[in-house]
DNA sequence: GGCTCCCGGGG
DNA sequence: GTGTACGGGAGCC
């Protein structure tokens, strides 16, 4: 007979024969739980008698393939629906999770079996759905103590129940970052050394070196060399015992960097719960995994989830993007083993505190995100660290998994890669654009869908098993056009799901707008409106993305072609009301206020509205004094998603303008920016002329900042791989000769200096050019001019006249 | 144009 | 191991 006690779960695997849970009590007791009554199966579908198919797959066995005999547990009937039809199922029970394979390989060849159905779910997943348990949220259990050790309890569960769905934000985190020395290439455990390690977490600050230097702030421990430096990190890590370890592109570079250099001196680095060793995984996606705890590698999250204004996911662009702060300082991998083959105290004291910052990093960077990845692990039911790896896509489909349950709804299986190859060949119609003509436009209101696609999903009962029903045929279902409808009598699996998704997140923002952020719940709060905002935002991409079990392309096709319907509904009744239709895109419409007054837009609003089926609803989003729709490359058209808008307190909005991007100097994006915002801000384009002329009259007598003129580009490939010689590829060449470790991914700067010829003939470095060097010439016409003269043209402005008026062109304009 | 190959993060 | 990422950009023909 056990004992009761409650928990919570931190981590769960297999091993060869059972489920192996491994938490903490109230009292932060870590225990090991044992479940031995949980056993894999699969369905089969039969294409016959359910129950003489039943009997014949109860008595099977076969021999696997190093002659063990492997058979069938048990098997019962069971009804499930598939799609939308009850179904009898024969439920394979085996006795591992290593038998699936096998047997429903060979189990499919018996006569009577039409498919093998869910074996392809894995175990502990498939346990914590079957369970309803939720890592992180306290559970209750009954079990037998097998064996008591100094630092964990191992007991064999008899009974598992979730009792508060609410996921512990208590946790014990601390972050880790390792500095190595490099050769030319690539840092290589095999022969690059590591030299500080450092870790950050609530009361702990600790860099472990092997270089002993002077005046070492208290944080610094030295110990004699890298063996011992391996031996006190583990130590510490033991020490501390965090939930969860966390680092920035830990997965694939700091983990097995530790693993690789443990191995070459023969220490153990076997800090998992259990003893056991850190496993890197290099099947699919590379992780690696400490048992019991949490590895976080922090970057998958940031550029799988997070819509970050960054170009590419280092740490230092990534931390300033979310935290406002970066990297210590910029630090290139030779200076690293400059700074330890010289060895000056200052230059180690300053490495040292860079290793530490950069753990530091990785700690705030959880502390912001862990919120939310906490969100969804509640929402999808799957441990911290599988959804801090997890994508858009993969998210949906554990929600959908989790959800099934309830339905006893039967798990598609994944595609097959020619599945998924067939399904790529599928393309269909997105979003309608309304393009603008392009010019300068005053007084604009912004309307948009809230939640265009999850609303149409949720209104019009878009799920794969409602498409075309019987039981709609004759009096009519939601109509999606292309002969496809929906089912209006029962809703489906997925809109169901949407619906009550899209009325958790109203009732969420209900409450914030009547929370100050100072409330401790505020942060909170917003954590799962975004965790269920990102959700339902995935559901559509979802149906329509080729790996998907969920698959529908019907589906993804009528939610687009919805959407296309509404905002045309939407642009069409604005005329009649009206307003002048500027712009649309997918699920918003700019016009032109003119006379129309906040009540008139109220009066709109509740017109569109009062024709919408529910959950859909136009919002009003904004007004703008000034709105700027520039011309495409090719001139004539307005280009889709380019414009400036003037917000109503002065503020720039900038979209896929290209100076905000790509490789201008800084004086280029400047220049077009602030002719942006004059023209915008006066409603025409003399004062952006007199600020160009100036900008211009600067460039011609060199008073100029010299890193404005830089032009920076990152090299996609060797020097010597690229066929022509752009001036970056020059400049990359210029940097190689001065003894730069040039490969891919580095990133040059250079300006164009005097001279005639090729430009690429006249590139320099911007670290050696002086403000005599560049070519004014060059700078006006290919940097400034390029980047503003489509934003005097649509003026009619003479853009000669910018550049010193010898023109006779443009009477009255000055 | 397609099709294939390679890369990301890290030092 | 209830298996074998993924999406985009560049190079190649």
């Amino acid at each position: 007979m056990g004992f009761d006690f409650q928990f919570y779960l931190l981590d769960i695997d297999s091993d060869t024969d059972n489920i192996r849970i491994f938490g903490f009590t109230k009292e932060r007791r870590r225990v090991i739980l044992i479940d031995k009554n949980f056993h894999p199966y699969f369905y089969i579908l039969p294409n016959s008698d359910a129950i003489v198919l039943a009997e014949n797959i109860k008595s099977f066995s076969t021999i696997d393939d190093k002659g063990n005999n492997v058979a069938v547990k048990d098997v019962q009937i069971v009804n499930k629906k598939i799609r939308d039809d009850i179904t009898k199922l024969v439920k394979v029970i085996v006795s591992k999770p290593g038998d699936v394979q096998l047997l429903r390989r060979e189990i499919a060849k018996l006569p009577g079996v039409n498919s093998c159905e869910e074996y392809d779910i894995r175990f502990y997943r498939r346990y914590l759905v079957d369970k309803g348990i939720v890592p992180l949220s306290l559970c209750k259990a009954r079990g037998e103590l097998i064996k008591q050790e100094a630092d964990v309890d191992i007991i064999e569960l008899e009974y598992l129940e979730l009792i508060d769905s609410e996921p512990i934000s208590d946790l014990k985190i601390i972050a880790f970052d390792i500095e190595t020395l490099c050769a030319k290439t690539t840092p290589n455990p095999k022969q690059d050394t590591i030299i500080l390690a450092s870790v950050y977490g609530k009361d702990l600050r600790k860099v472990l070196t092997w270089k002993r230097f002077g005046n070492a702030p208290n944080y610094v421990q030295f110990v004699d060399g890298e063996l011992e430096l391996l031996e006190e990190l583990k130590k510490t890590i033991l020490q501390q015992k965090p939930d969860v370890i966390v680092g920035y592109g830990s997965d694939n570079f700091d983990l097995p960097f530790l693993v690789e250099r443990a191995k070459k001196y023969g220490v153990s680095l076997n800090i998992g719960f259990d003893g056991s060793e850190i496993d890197i995984n290099h099947r699919g996606i590379t992780s690696a995994k400490i048992k019991g705890l949490q590895h976080l590698d922090i970057s998958h999250f940031a550029r799988n989830i997070l819509d970050l204004n960054v170009d590419r996911f280092k740490l230092d662009s990534v931390a300033q993007e979310i935290l406002g702060k970066g990297k210590l300082f910029k630090l290139n991998p030779e200076k690293i083993n400059e700074i330890w083959e010289v060895a000056l105290n200052e230059e180690l004291q300053s490495l040292a505190e860079y290793n530490l910052v950069d753990s530091q990093l990785a700690y705030e960077l959880c502390l912001k995100l862990l919120p939310t990845q906490l969100q969804l692990v509640k929402l999808i039911g799957l441990p911290l660290a599988d959804i801090n790896r997890m994508s858009y896509g993969q998210l949906v489909e554990w929600f959908l998994i989790r959800n099934s349950k309830t339905s006893n709804l039967m798990i598609p299986k994944k595609p097959s890669s020619s599945e998924i190859y067939a399904r790529q060949l599928n393309t269909y119609f997105g979003g309608f654009v309304l393009e603008p003509i392009p010019g300068f436009y005053q007084n604009v209101a912004v309307f948009d869908f809230r939640s265009l696609y999850p609303s149409i999903i949720a209104s019009h009962n878009v799920s794969p098993e409602k498409i075309n029903c019987e039981c709609c045929k004759l009096h009519g279902g939601m109509d999606a056009g292309n002969e496809v409808f929906f089912c209006s009598k029962k809703q489906g699996f997925i809109p169901g799901l949407v619906q009550d998704v899209i009325d958790r997140r109203n009732r969420i923002s209900a409450i914030l707008e009547q929370t100050s952020p100072e409330d401790p719940a505020f942060q909170e709060l917003k954590a799962r409106r975004y965790a269920l905002k990102t959700i339902a935002n995935s559901t559509y991409g979802y149906l329509g993305f080729p790996g998907s079990r969920w698959y529908s392309l019907e589906s993804a096709k009528a939610i687009t072609a919805l959407g296309r319907k509404y905002i045309q509904l939407v642009i069409k009744e604005a005329e009649l009301f009206g307003f002048k239709s500027l712009y649309g895109d997918t699920d918003s419409l700019f016009v032109l206020v003119g006379d129309k007054k906040p009540e008139d837009i109220k009066q709109f609003l509740g017109i569109i509205n009062s024709v919408l089926p529910k959950p859909m609803e136009l919002e009003y989003r904004d007004f703008y004094p000034a709105a700027l729709f520039i011309e495409t490359k090719s001139g004539g058209r307005g280009a889709k998603k380019r414009y400036a808008l003037l917000t109503k307190n002065g503020g720039l909005i900038l979209k896929g303008v290209e100076a905000i991007r790509g490789d201008w100097s800084a004086l280029a994006k400047k220049a077009q920016k602030t002719a942006i915002e004059l023209i915008l801000k006066e409603g025409g384009p003399q004062g952006a002329a007199l600020f160009i002329k100036e900008l211009i009259e600067k460039v011609k007598i060199r008073k100029v900042a010299l890193e404005d003129l830089s032009i920076s580009v990152r090299l996609t490939k060797a020097t010597s791989a690229y066929a022509a010689k752009s001036p970056h590829v020059a400049a990359a060449e210029l940097a190689e000769k001065k003894g730069y470790s040039v490969k891919a991914g580095f990133a040059v700067s250079y300006i164009i200096t005097n001279g005639t010829g090729k430009i690429s003939e006249r590139v320099k470095l911007s670290e050696d050019a002086t403000i005599e060097d560049y070519d004014i010439e060059y700078y006006v016409e290919h940097q400034i001019m390029r980047a503003v003269y489509k934003l005097f043209e649509m003026f009619n402005y003479p853009t000669e006249k910018l550049k010193g008026g010898q023109t006779t062109l443009g009477e009255g304009w000055n």
